[in-house]
DNA sequence: GGGTAGTTTGCATTCGTATGCATTTTCGCT
DNA sequence: AGCGAAAATGCATACGAATGCAAACTACCC
């Protein structure tokens, strides 16, 4: 009985089938193969049918290993990330992946652990990568200058290193924050609170610098400052020493990103009690998909993400083109969005 | 003046350094220098250190990609998902990518577009990966045979296809499903609702199918049905339907996952001015970081991600080291977070 | 000192594809 | 029909590292 209980029927072909193999099958040279696949290469209409019939009868698919020893260029892109758990960053994988796939490359993940010396990125080098983004985390200048000097663009990712060789693409950080001192200003509050991220950050740094400057541009200054480090558990305990402190507590409260924004708002509704933004505003950055979840409802300044991430993209290619690694920067323009946990009036 | 304005001083490998040219300035041949990097490999303690020396001095580094022809390894593993807005996936995706890494390989991220045909994930062939998990996605059985035709393993994460030759790790949803039944049962519901996921989904059948056998087991039956589609838009749809039809509303809504459930949340107390769980209890699936969050407190069932993520890798690496792709199923149980979205006692 | 077993080493080849160059074929034009 | 240019094709080699095999060397023992 031919009953196809492992379907034994079906031929499978066990070995790797090769271009070599195509050209025997289609009785051309293993270069008529290439050829047929190569865009703008010479080939005859009627052997470029006999070889994508071969192609097709074989299952034949090109080995871009190969293509890529011969060719130098391995159409992969190494996107270097330390944590994904900040919503933000999930989205601009995705997109990211996206938008290089779509120009015919493919992402190489390297997830970097924070503590250790970057070995693990070493392998970027090891891998071929044809350029580097590096997401939320940062490469040694060491490595990054390695990178360049392979001619492998570096692009940082909303992350700015003044003293690196790499190119960066970043939102308006300062100008950033300095709409949310504007913002919470006209909506008459008084006290105004900074929980901070990590201090090295220059995300941090330049929301920082926008929102004071935007508050002394009217005369105001920060009362109180926490550093929460990006993480949730920090943003709790910021807010904690903040709301709990000896001094009058602020009645607005800028924190550097939507991810902490959230664990804040928990932290003032649930654990104090107190009504947002009734008793104290409160505004994020980033602008994440959750922050328009009306649980949230949270007031943000919102990053341009889209175009931030087709600047990444149109910078790494006009520099893979071209040859050159340069190094470039960008800054897009942001926009507040005001939503339900800032007030308006006074 | 020797002014570094462009760091001319410190000498730049503008060529790409290769075992050849080590070899050269270690006075050795090429094979040794492979071998003194090929753990096992015949080298004397004294050449080993030659080459490491100009390893060192050259900057070199070896080629992946090089390796990868010769060895038939190319140590990537291509991960396939469709979206990463569902905020499980991220975690996943993480955690995953990381475990990799700890075992020597690399991801290789393919986002499939849902509505295309796979020609995206045919390259996963073409980029001689060594094995396939797929995230949020599945494989045409086509490509699955011709994956595990090339002995490439391949591994469905959290979702099951009967038909398919590939392997699949998933958490107990029936069981899950199950418990969410007993659990609302236990607290004095007695109309209960579903919130599907995307229809043709395994994690949905069986989360529905365990979650119907609870409620027949105990004389329920299921008064409410809606498709969310596992979107945020369609849960608010579905909700709207549930609530808004002419029966009854239900007293405890299940939705199929916690993506659907905080949107379900948003629109009771947004949109729907009710109160849970007093009005409506809501148990969700997949327990993502955020529904621990206090904005949320969503009761839901916990997949066992870490355990997850072990097996798939365990899975892959036996099969990758065999040498054989088969086919295996794993399933792990599931644990019940009982928070404040659903009552405990009617 | 000579024979043997064990260790190092280098040579040459291999992986699968792309491409410069020389050769052959095709085609247009007179 | 014949010539020249253009197109198509194949040959051979290159990419960079790994590895089977044989040669060279080491060490050990009788």
């Amino acid at each position: 009985m031919r009953n196809s209980s492992q379907s034994e029927d079906v031929p499978r072909a066990k070995v790797r089938i090769t271009s070599a193999q195509v050209a025997l099958k289609a009785d051309v040279s293993q270069s008529a193969v290439s050829r047929a696949f190569t865009p703008g290469a010479s080939v005859a209409p009627d052997t470029r049918q006999r070889v994508l019939e071969a192609v097709r009868e074989l299952g034949y698919r090109p080995n871009a290993i190969a293509r890529s020893l011969i060719s130098g260029r391995s159409r992969m892109i190494g996107l270097v990330a330390a944590y994904l758990d900040n919503q933000y960053y999930p989205v601009v994988l995705e997109r990211m992946a996206r938008a290089l796939q779509a120009r015919g490359h493919h992402t190489l993940l390297f997830i970097s652990e924070s503590g250790s010396q970057d070995s693990e990125l070493e392998k970027l080098l090891a891998y071929q990568v044809d350029a580097v983004v590096m997401l939320s985390a940062t490469l040694s200048t060491a490595l990054a200058h390695e990178c360049l000097d392979a001619a492998i663009p570096v692009v940082l990712f909303n992350r700015d290193l003044p003293d690196s060789p790499a190119s960066s693409v970043v939102s308006d950080n300062e100008a950033g924050g300095m709409l949310v001192a504007e913002h919470l200003i006209a909506g008459g509050h008084h006290r105004f609170a900074y929980i901070a991220g990590a201090e090295d950050s220059s995300t941090n740094r330049d929301r920082e610098a926008g929102f004071l400057a935007g508050l002394a541009q009217a005369g105001h200054t920060l009362s109180h400052r926490a550093v929460g480090g990006y993480s949730a558990q920090g943003a709790i305990e910021a807010t904690l020493a903040v709301m709990q402190s000896e001094q009058l507590p602020p009645d607005a409260i800028f924190v550097a990103n939507d991810h902490m924004a959230f664990a804040v708002l928990d932290t003032l509704r649930g654990r104090l009690g107190l009504q947002v933004p009734e008793d104290v505003s409160v505004v994020g950055f980033d602008d994440v998909p959750q922050a328009n979840w009306s649980a949230y409802a949270l007031t943000t300044v919102a990053q341009p993400t889209d175009q931030l991430i087709e600047a990444t993209v149109d910078l790494l290619f006009e520099q893979l083109d071209s040859g050159r690694a340069q190094s470039h920067r960008r800054c897009l323009p942001v926009k507040l969005m005001a939503r339900e946990t800032s007030r308006a009036t006074g």
